[in-house]
DNA sequence: CGGGATCCCTAGAGATACTG
DNA sequence: CAGTATCTCTAGGGATCCCG
């Protein structure tokens, strides 16, 4: 698996190395997404507002060069492509539940995306 | 506490909201110098290879207003200003661990920071 | 449907020099 | 010592159009 990482030679910090991986604007809700269920190209879009398809298409490459998600292609007419997360993938949503406790605890944030299946929240 | 930290309107998901305050490429570095001792601003721009003075002044003044720590100025020729953790900064620590965790575990990163009091790493 | 290609454009990071 | 002030410059995001 950790083959599968892009090598980023500048990120030392392994704090940074994290979060050059799941960080940024759209990874974990993509990656929040994928939690449950396989989705389209489509319907990713749907779910997060406001993404351009050319910032999709470059979040999704990124986190399937880095391992953590599946792209499967359906030679169809219409085309079809499914994500989902890798088993690799789901080793980081235990991290993303810790930036979204701290998140709701300190800053006060609701959880829009569907709150439930936070792993054991209280 | 949770007063004082910026309202950003754009953040909505907690995961973002909590990047926002602790990600980016030198505020895990600060909090993480700042975790055992106070440290001068100098000292600070010693431990932090390659950040300039512009930088460090602006994401140290971002995590004042976000409380996470303290600046505390002492009026002597030549000025000396302090900067440690608030208590609600030491909050973020768990955090900060968890990513560092996985960035060792997954990415095979070396925590290039002191690692020695990492919480309770075997 | 699921993108790729292209153009544009600005926030933000680096470098350098200066100051109370 | 602990920062500002100024300038520059480019990576990266939005918008738009096109393709297999």
């Amino acid at each position: 698996m950790v083959s599968q990482i892009r090598n980023n030679k500048h990120c030392q910090c392994p704090v940074e190395a994290t979060l050059e991986v799941i960080g940024g604007k759209w990874k974990p809700i993509i990656l929040w997404q994928l939690r449950t269920e396989k989705l389209r190209f489509s319907g990713l879009q749907q779910s997060m507002q406001g993404i351009s398809p050319k910032m999709l298409t470059k979040q999704l490459r990124e986190l399937e060069e880095d391992g953590l998600i599946l792209r499967e292609i359906y030679p169809e007419i219409p085309p079809r492509v499914e994500y989902s997360l890798t088993e690799f993938g789901k080793t980081v949503l235990p991290v993303l539940d810790a930036l979204c406790k701290w998140g709701i605890e300190y800053l006060g944030r609701e959880c829009l995306l569907d709150d439930q299946s936070l792993s054991d929240r209280s």
